[in-house]
DNA sequence: CAAATTTAGTTTGAAGTCAAACTAAATTTC
DNA sequence: GAAATTTAGTTTGACTTCAAACTAAATTTG
């Protein structure tokens, strides 16, 4: 069974049992989640195969497009990764440990550090950007060039709407 | 710093570090991506509050959509759910302690179970699902009619050729 | 029909994530 | 400027998921 099939049966059936409800919304979040997962899934393969995990491409990456001498603090690397601050920790010391990254302690906030990329991590996010950004664009080649820019408007409007709701979550 | 200033950092920053590559994909797939996260995180605290998980959700809804005397196996559970076996089998367990589902041996495979919902599992499935088709549509509502559907003609294009592709993989 | 293979599901072990507790340093307040 | 508060990051513990090994039953093969 295709994957398409599976979630037309899910909102064919939930209709078929709740005709009080409308799972419009909810048919546009399962086929955007089942498209990340497809694609997801697919590269994991791939990077795999360069001896680090997705988790650990993401800091890499981070890392990499900051530029050559690139020095971040793991409250930033955190952040912009969209990861909690407890489970940034365990990939920084997996890194470390494989020589891609380096830690010394910030000499201007001693409770912080200073995260740097090592040539050997360079060379892996090097090879592994390459990787991905020719996946992800074959996962997106059969659209045209305007449907893509038609997508990419949509997902803006999206990330709006759900922002301003976390904004509002936070600030309550 | 809001999602997509982060989003749009991470492009801009790799454009301009890897000028070689052409990120468009890539750019589509981060927004997707986010907005997804975004979506699942707003509600997974709603689900909380009913005493249940994400996942718990996921199997509770499988049965509960499939009508009121529906007897599914463990495999097909797993397979819509897209999770694997030796995921599904502890969620079973726990749902079963829980009182939410019932687990017979199958009279005419011995190997396999029946999946029941209990009433009080239905109770819940149908006030999350409620809790959740509202959840979904309220981040979609950023979108007129026309966009949605715009929307998820796109996705649907997108997944058919993620699911072509890894249709190659396993035949591979 | 006995042996080999396949299939269904569970158990186990490893890996990853997050919340909460904690340490230590910086900042604010009075 | 000492005490209280806030902030940065790590550690710990609970939880989730998956791959691999395993059990047991069904099916296929010779």
């Amino acid at each position: 069974m295709a994957t398409s099939e599976i979630l037309d049966d899910t909102i064919g059936t939930w209709r078929r049992e709740r005709p009080d409800l409308d799972f419009d919304g909810m048919t546009l979040f399962l086929k955007m989640s089942a498209a990340v997962r497809k694609i997801i899934e697919g590269f994991k393969d791939d990077i795999q195969e360069l001896g680090i995990t997705l988790s650990e491409f993401d800091v890499l990456a981070t890392l990499r497009r900051s530029g050559p001498k690139a020095v971040l603090t793991p409250g930033h690397i955190a952040h912009v990764a969209m990861v909690k601050p407890s489970g940034l920790a365990h990939r920084l010391a997996q890194l470390e440990k494989a020589g891609l990254i380096s830690r010394t302690p910030d000499p201007e906030d001693r409770r912080s550090a200073l995260i740097r990329i090592t040539p050997a991590g360079r060379r892996i996010a090097d090879r592994a950007i390459e990787l991905l950004a020719d996946h992800k664009n074959e996962a997106f080649s059969g659209l045209t060039d305007r449907q893509r820019e038609s997508l990419e408007q949509l997902l803006d409007k999206v990330i709006e709407t759900t922002d301003a709701v976390s904004q509002s979550i936070h600030s309550a």
